[in-house]
RNA sequence: GCCGGAGUGGCGAAAUUGGUAUACGCACCAGACUCAAAAUCUGGCGGGAGCAAUCCCAUGUCGGUUCGAGUCCGACCUCCGGCACCA
C-alpha cells in the first residue's frame, strides 16, 4: 500500500480536549512528541505525527448549559484557535490526518464498534450500581472515579443505581495483564505497575456454605432447592478457624430472608446500603459493623455450623460478595470479631526455629491476627499440612466433593459506557415493544446526533427530550421504535483514535486493515499519567477487540510509552475571600526556607495569602499561557526552555527568569552565524594535518553528536540541550578571525555549525531552518534538501591524550596526561613517575595498583 | 495501613551506570565597554583552613561491601505519588 524504502516510524501525543486554549502542558507534552518526531525524519525514518481533537465532552455541553452556545459551533471555534496555537508553536504535525471525535464520519465508527462488540457479547446493558459525581451530574466509570474522587473535577463520587450499557472489560482480564509484560521494557515501570494494581488478579478458591434457615430442618438430602452461599478465599488453608460467614448487605441471600429477619437486622441493613451511597471520605477509617442475621452456614471442610452476619466490610462487587470470617488470621475479620465479641480460633502456626510449632490455646484471644504462611494446627485431617500446599489440595478436594473449587478473582470490572449526556457518540441500539433491544444496522450508521437539545445539566439524557432523536423505526420489524437516548464515554472515542489517523477518509470502514499495517502499533506515544489506568487500559482493551474482529494483527497498540510530569505554578489567595492573586507574583512577597519552599506569602499592601501549587494555567493566574509566551520570547525558545529546565518525567514548577536564558542561547548561536556567515560560503575542505585547534573543535563536534544522537535515542531532552550548549560556547571560543581563517578552519567551523544547526532543529525549528538556509544558500527546508542528522565520527571524537586521574589509596592525588589508548603499565608507570604521587608512595609498600584503561589510576600503599 | 519513587550548591539539574561529584543553565558577585543604564563580553561562585602551593570536609542520617560508593547492600529519617476494608 505504502510505497517508500524508508522505515517507518509513528510517533503519537495524546489528543487534546479543545477547550479553546492550548496550557503550558499541552507545550511540554507536543513539544517533546515535535523533538522525537523531527529526530527521526532526520534520521531517515518515514514519520507519522498527527494530531486531533478529543472533542466530545462535558465542557461544551457545559457552555451550551451556560451561555446558551451550540456545542458544534463552540468545539469547531475552539478547534480552529488551538489549531493556531499550535502552529504558532511549529509543532510539525500531518494536519491532512486530523480528526475530530464530535464529527460524524468519526463516531460512525465508534457505533460499528459497538454493534460488533454486541455481536460478539462484548457489550451489554445491566442494572447496576454506578459511579455518580453530583458536581458534573454524570456517570462515571471506576476508573474515572478512581481514589473516590471524580477525575474531571475532583470532587467525592456517590453511587445511583441505573441501567447502563457495559463492556466487558473483564473477558481480557488475563491478557490485559499479561500482555504487560510484553510491553513492560518500553513502558514507565510506574504506569505498568498501576495497571497491574488496576487489573488486581488475585488467585484463590471458591467454597459453598450450605445456609441454614432457622426452624428448617437441613435440607440436605430432600429434592427441595439447597440454600448456598458462596465465599472467595484466597486462604483456603484458615477455613478451619472460621467463624462467622460474612455477606455484603446486597447479597441476594439477604434479600431472601429479609422477612425472616428481625426489625433489628433489616434496620441495620438499610442503614449500611445508605452508609454505602454516601460519597467516601478516605480521611477517616471506615468502622467495622455488621449484625448477625440468625442464619446459620455449614463448613463444608469441618461440618461445624457458623453464624452468618451482614458485613459493612464486605463488598457485593468483588469476589462473591461474601466472604468467611476467619479472625485468627486476617486483619479485617480480627477487627470485626473484637468489636463483636466473636471466639478466635488459630489454624496456622509459624515454624519458629528454636522452639518449633508453638503450641497454642484454642479459645486463647490473641493480640493480633498471624496473616504468614505456615502450618495448619486444629484442622482435622488438614494438620500439619502447609498453607502452600494446603491452597491447592483443599481446592482440589473441595471440586471432588462438589462444594467448591480453585478460581480466580479480578479488581477491575466492565467498563460502563453510558453516559446521561447529549454531547457523545449515540449508542446505536433501538427499543422496540415487540422485538425488545435491536442493534441498529450496520448501514444506518451514524446514529447522528440532532443538532441541539434542551440542556438542563440536572444528569437525565437531553436526548430524551428530543422526538425527532428517538422515535423511529425498528430495524428488525420495521414497527415504531424508540432509541436508546445515552450517549458513549468519551473514553470510547480516544481507545482507537490513532488507528484512524492511518486511513482517515474511511467511509467503509474505521481504517483498512493494510495502511494500519504499515504504520501500527504506535513506536512512540507521550502523555500526561493521569492516563496511567484510564485511556491506557482502555485502548488496549480496544485493540485487542480490534485484533478478535480482524483489523489487527497485534495485541499491543503502544511500543514505548512516555508519560511527561505536570507545568505547576505557585498559585496565590486571598486568605478572606480566597480569590486567586493574579500573576506574575511581583504582586506578592515571599518567605521561603533553605529548600526553597514558601513558608509566608503576603500581597504588597500586606494582605495574607494562601498559596498552592497548581497545574498552571491562566485561568488559576499562575503563569503566562502558551501565546504570550509566544509573544514575548519566540515558540523557539519556549519551545527550548521548556524541554531544557528539568527531566522529561518530572514535574516543572514554572519559572520565568530560565526561559530568558533559552533567548540568551539562541541570540548567541544567531551571532554566531552572522559573524562566521561569510567565511562559511567558500567551500572548504579538511586539512591533511590540522592544527591542533581545529582538531579540538572537530572533536567538540563529534563528542556532541553522540552525546545528543544517545539522549534522544533514550527520550532524554534536557541533557542534549545542555550539549548543545557546550558546543556553543566551543565554538565562542575558537578564536579566530572569520576573514583571515584558512581552509581548515572554516571547514570545521562550518561542520561545527552545521550540525549544531541541525541538533537544535528538533527543539527550536525556526531558527534552526533559517540558519539553515543561510548555510546551504536556499529556503528549500532541511528535509527536502535532503539534510541527516550529523553522524558521529568516532576517530574525530578521540582526544590525542587525556587527563587521567591518579589515587592513591582511593583518594584523588594528582593528575597524569597519556594518549587514550595507554597500555596499563604505561599508565602505571607514568603514574609512580608523577612528582607528586612519588613522594606520598616514598618510603611505603605498594599493596597493589589498579589501572582502569583510559580512566584511572589508583595506588594502593600500606605504612 | 499497604505499595511505589525520590532526597546532590541559593535554585532547575549533570555524572560515560562502581572510577576526577557539582557539567549546562538560572540567580548572585566583581571587572570591561558606557556620561549612565540596558544589552554584550571577561572572571568568580559547595563549606572550612591557609599569603600560597595545598590540605580537610561535603551527594538525607547511620552502618556495610570494595583499591574506590551519589551510584551496590542493610537500617532509619524526610518528602512526593498511587491504592483504599479486593477476603
Amino acid at each position: 500500500e505504502i510505497d517508500d524504502s524508508r522505515p517507518k516510524f509513528y510517533q503519537l501525543e495524546m489528543l487534546p480536549y479543545p477547550s479553546g486554549n492550548l496550557h503550558m502542558g499541552h507545550v511540554r507534552n507536543y513539544t517533546a512528541g515535535d523533538v522525537v518526531a523531527w529526530f527521526k525524519r532526520l534520521k531517515g525514518f518515514n514519520v507519522l505525527h498527527p494530531i486531533g481533537w478529543d472533542s466530545f465532552g462535558q465542557p461544551a455541553e457545559d457552555a451550551a448549559i451556560k451561555r446558551g452556545v451550540n456545542p458544534r459551533l463552540w468545539t469547531e471555534d475552539n478547534i480552529v484557535s488551538m489549531r493556531g496555537q499550535l502552529e504558532r508553536l511549529g509543532v510539525s504535525y500531518d494536519w491532512r490526518r486530523q480528526m475530530a471525535a464530535h464529527r460524524p464520519e468519526y463516531y460512525k465508527f465508534d457505533q460499528w464498534f459497538f454493534l460488533k462488540m454486541y455481536e460478539m457479547g462484548l457489550a451489554y446493558k445491566k442494572m447496576t450500581q454506578v459511579n455518580w459525581c453530583e458536581y458534573d451530574q454524570a456517570t462515571l466509570s471506576n476508573e474515572q472515579a478512581s481514589g473516590g474522587l471524580c477525575w474531571r473535577c475532583g470532587n467525592p463520587v456517590t453511587k445511583k443505581n441505573l441501567e447502563q450499557w457495559f463492556l466487558k472489560t473483564t473477558a481480557y482480564a488475563d491478557e490485559l495483564l499479561d500482555g504487560l509484560d510484553e510491553i513492560e521494557s518500553g513502558w514507565p515501570p510506574a504506569v505498568v505497575k498501576r495497571q497491574r494494581d488496576w487489573i488486581g488478579r488475585s488467585e484463590g478458591a471458591y467454597v459453598d456454605f450450605e445456609v441454614l434457615t432457622p426452624g428448617l430442618s437441613p435440607q440436605r438430602h430432600g429434592g427441595e432447592t439447597r440454600n448456598l452461599v458462596r465465599v472467595f478465599t484466597t486462604r483456603i488453608d484458615t477455613i478451619y478457624g472460621a467463624n462467622a460467614i460474612v455477606i455484603a448487605a446486597e447479597h441476594p441471600i439477604a434479600e431472601k430472608f429479609r422477612d425472616e429477619f428481625s426489625d433489628a437486622v433489616r434496620v441495620k441493613i438499610d442503614s449500611i446500603h445508605e452508609e454505602k451511597l454516601k460519597p467516601t471520605d478516605y480521611e477517616t477509617e471506615i468502622e467495622k459493623d455488621g449484625i448477625d442475621t440468625g442464619l446459620k452456614a455449614v463448613n463444608p471442610f469441618s461440618g461445624e455450623e457458623l453464624p452468618v452476619w451482614i458485613g459493612n466490610y464486605v463488598m457485593m462487587e468483588y469476589g462473591t460478595g461474601a466472604v468467611m470470617s476467619v479472625p485468627g488470621h486476617d486483619e479485617r475479620d480480627f477487627e470485626f470479631a473484637k468489636k463483636f465479641g466473636l471466639p478466635v480460633k488459630p489454624v496456622i502456626t509459624v515454624q519458629n526455629s528454636d522452639s518449633g510449632p508453638s503450641e497454642r490455646d484454642e479459645s486463647r484471644t490473641l493480640s493480633e491476627p498471624l496473616t504468614d504462611y505456615g502450618v495448619m494446627i486444629n484442622s482435622g485431617e488438614w494438620t500439619g499440612t502447609t498453607t502452600e500446599e494446603a491452597k491447592v489440595k483443599m481446592a482440589e478436594f473441595a471440586r471432588e466433593k462438589g462444594f467448591g473449587e480453585l478460581a480466580t478473582t479480578y479488581r477491575i470490572r466492565d467498563w460502563g459506557i453510558s453516559r446521561q449526556r447529549f454531547w457523545g457518540s449515540p449508542i446505536p441500539i433501538v427499543y422496540c415493544d415487540s422485538c425488545g433491544v435491536v442493534p441498529e444496522k450496520f448501514e444506518n450508521l451514524p446514529v447522528e446526533l440532532p443538532d441541539t437539545a434542551p440542556f438542563t445539566g440536572t444528569g437525565e439524557s437531553p436526548l430524551a427530550k428530543v422526538p425527532e432523536f428517538y422515535e423511529t423505526k425498528c430495524p428488525n420489524c420495521e414497527g415504531p421504535a424508540h432509541r436508546e437516548t445515552d450517549t458513549m464515554d468519551t473514553f470510547v472515542d480516544s481507545s482507537w483514535y490513532f488507528f484512524r489517523y492511518t486511513d482517515p477518509t474511511n467511509e467503509i470502514l474505521p481504517f483498512s486493515e493494510d495502511v494500519a499495517a504499515y504504520w501500527t502499533p504506535v513506536d512512540q506515544y507521550i502523555g500526561g499519567d493521569d492516563h496511567a489506568v484510564m485511556h491506557l487500559i482502555y485502548t488496549r482493551f480496544w485493540t485487542k477487540v480490534m485484533r478478535d474482529i480482524g483489523l489487527v494483527k497485534f495485541d499491543e497498540p503502544v511500543k514505548r510509552l512516555l508519560t511527561q510530569g505536570m507545568v505547576v505554578g505557585e498559585t496565590f489567595f486571598d486568605d478572606e475571600s480566597g480569590k486567586r492573586v493574579y500573576y506574575p507574583p511581583d504582586t506578592v512577597e515571599v518567605t521561603r526556607d533553605a529548600k526553597g519552599k514558601i513558608t509566608e506569602a503576603r500581597s504588597t499592601d500586606g494582605k495574607r495569602l494562601k498559596h498552592a501549587i497548581e497545574r498552571m494555567s491562566k485561568s488559576k493566574g499562575n503563569g503566562v499561557d502558551p501565546d504570550e509566551m509566544v509573544d514575548i520570547y519566540g515558540a523557539d525558545a519556549a519551545r527550548l526552555f521548556i524541554m531544557f529546565a528539568a527531566p522529561i518525567e518530572h514535574e516543572l514548577v514554572w519559572n520565568e527568569a530560565g526561559i530568558e536564558g533559552a533567548v540568551r542561547f539562541l541570540q548567541r548561536v544567531w551571532r554566531l552565524v552572522l559573524k562566521w556567515k561569510d567565511a562559511l560560503g567558500r567551500t572548504a575542505t579538511a586539512a591533511e594535518e590540522p592544527a591542533e585547534r581545529t582538531r579540538q573543535l572537530r572533536r567538540k563536534t563529534h563528542q556532541t553528536i553522540k552525546r545528543v544522537t544517545d539522549s534522544l535515542e533514550s527520550l532524554q531532552f534536557n541533557t542534549p540541550v545542555a550539549a548543545l550548549m557546550e558546543l556553543t560556547n566551543a565554538i565562542s571560543d575558537f578564536e579566530v578571525d572569520p576573514v583571515e581563517a584558512n581552509e581548515d578552519e572554516r571547514h570545521a567551523i562550518r561542520e561545527a555549525m552545521t550540525g549544531l544547526t541541525l541538533m537544535l532543529m528538533p527543539f527550536s525549528p525556526h531558527v534552526s531552518e533559517e540558519i539553515f538556509s543561510i548555510l546551504v544558500g536556499n529556503e528549500h527546508g532541511a528535509i527536502a534538501n535532503g539534510a541527516r542528522f550529523p553522524e558521529y565520527d568516532a576517530s574525530l571524537a578521540k582526544a590525542d591524550e587525556i587527563e587521567i586521574p591518579v589515587q592513591v589509596n582511593g583518594k584523588l592525588r594528582s593528575r597524569i596526561f597519556a594518549a587514550p589508548e595507554s597500555a596499563n603499565d604505561q599508565l602505571q608507570a607514568l603514574a609512580l613517575e608523577d612528582e607528586k604521587i612519588s613522594e606520598l608512595v616514598a618510603g611505603k609498600d605498594v599493596v597493589k595498583i589498579i589501572v582502569v584503561p583510559a580512566r584511572l589510576v589508583n595506588i594502593v600503599v600500606r605504612g
